[in-house]
DNA sequence: AAGTGTGAAGCTATTCACAGCC
DNA sequence: GGCTGTGAATAGCTTCACACTT
């Protein structure tokens, strides 16, 4: 079974994503099957906690063998939402726009860009693969016309939150922003931030402060 | 006091660059003081939650009051590091790289390039404000000369490792890895991973299962 | 009256450890 | 013998609630 039992926590659904990627590799090496242990050690976390992961959606593996490779990321797919097309829109093609739009595995993953925005006179009416790229000011018509479901959001912060209330307008349900505010959303949609800031600074912090850290999970007891 | 009293989580370090960034809104806002209440909501988070976060380095706040803005930044940015430079070398100049590279907040906060690596033939020779792209070859050497305490890693999968190894040769002690790929490093190296396709991934999957996942903190008792 | 600082409680996530199956 | 699945134990994080200060 695929359904979620019980409530799902961000990591664990962050660790999923991890998995799923790690099985493709394996599969790739033509590895039919898989332990816990290697597959926590190939994600960079335990065996105890794949094990808890996964069961959290099924019983997946067969004991004394492990888990079978192509099944299991064929699984992790279909818990994830992959085994779908999602339409995207994206607003603003700046140099982060630009390197999600390119970024193949986005198109591989069936992310499909339906609508593009960017407010640069010498970006707007260009195409990038068909897709021609509007002024921001169409923002809620594109999304609604392309059929959007989730959003990149990549635009100065000025204008951040009224694109927001655009696509929340034109029915957008998730929004990866990589916008550094606190967007403000009704009820039900999603937000997934991604603040470069962060990720610099609390790097800064650890490099500082190297025994104020919370440390990392090792493997299984043997290694 | 800003010696971190105990362990500090990673969240918690995350959140107060949040609340860094809100306190410079706020300054340039004209405002003095703060309570935890009125940052918490620009920050996505509870009052309980600032006040807690911030007793960890010592008691900045005023009872009746709140906090005042600019000794509090200051003391923000002393703890998590960033009242030094930080010299911090670009290894691969790709989307990403150059990305981050022009992204104002990274100079601003006092990080310093001092050497870029990129193997595309195009690049190498180029200067970028001033610094010469050299081959990924030089990696070591141009990263010990510069100095480097931390790296930007944007590089192809299938170079990344080798790449980290001559990081970690050179003494770097902190990576931003943009690489979809479980970094090895030695003890005492710190990684943050920063992986779009997990981005994505979970996204979808909140969109997918709505029911499903975690809710989210709510301000405190009253609005 | 407003708002911090903080012990205690509550909750969530991770790790342990082992019964059970292959 | 190897390895999963999972209840139980532990650890860690967040929220509560209130004494205390301005």
């Amino acid at each position: 079974m695929s359904l979620p039992a019980r409530r799902v926590s961000e990591s664990t659904v962050r660790r999923l994503s991890l998995y799923l990627r790690v099985l493709e590799e394996l599969a790739r090496e033509g590895e039919s099957t898989v332990s816990s242990r290697a597959l926590a050690s190939r994600a960079g976390t335990t065996a105890a906690q794949v094990r808890k992961d996964l069961s959290l959606f099924g019983s997946f593996g067969k004991r004394g063998l492990g888990y079978a490779v192509p099944p299991l990321a064929e699984q992790l797919r279909a818990i994830m939402g992959l085994s779908r097309k999602w339409r995207v829109v994206l607003v603003g093609a700046g140099r982060i726009g630009t390197a999600l739009f390119e970024y193949p595995h986005f198109r591989e993953r069936g992310f499909e860009i339906v609508a593009i925005l960017d407010d640069d006179p010498v970006k707007v009416g260009k195409e990038w693969r068909g897709v021609r790229i509007r002024p921001g000011a169409e923002l809620e018509a594109a999304a609604r016309e392309g059929g959007a479901e989730m959003a990149i959001l990549a635009v100065p912060a000025a204008v951040a939150q009224r694109l927001t209330d655009a696509l929340v307008a034109a029915g957008v349900r998730g929004i990866l922003n990589f916008v550094p505010l606190q967007l403000q959303v009704p009820e039900g949609i999603t937000v997934n931030n991604v603040n470069m800031a962060v990720e610099l600074e609390s790097l800064a912090f650890a490099l500082q402060a190297p025994a104020a850290h919370s440390g990392r999970p090792r493997s299984d007891k043997a290694i």
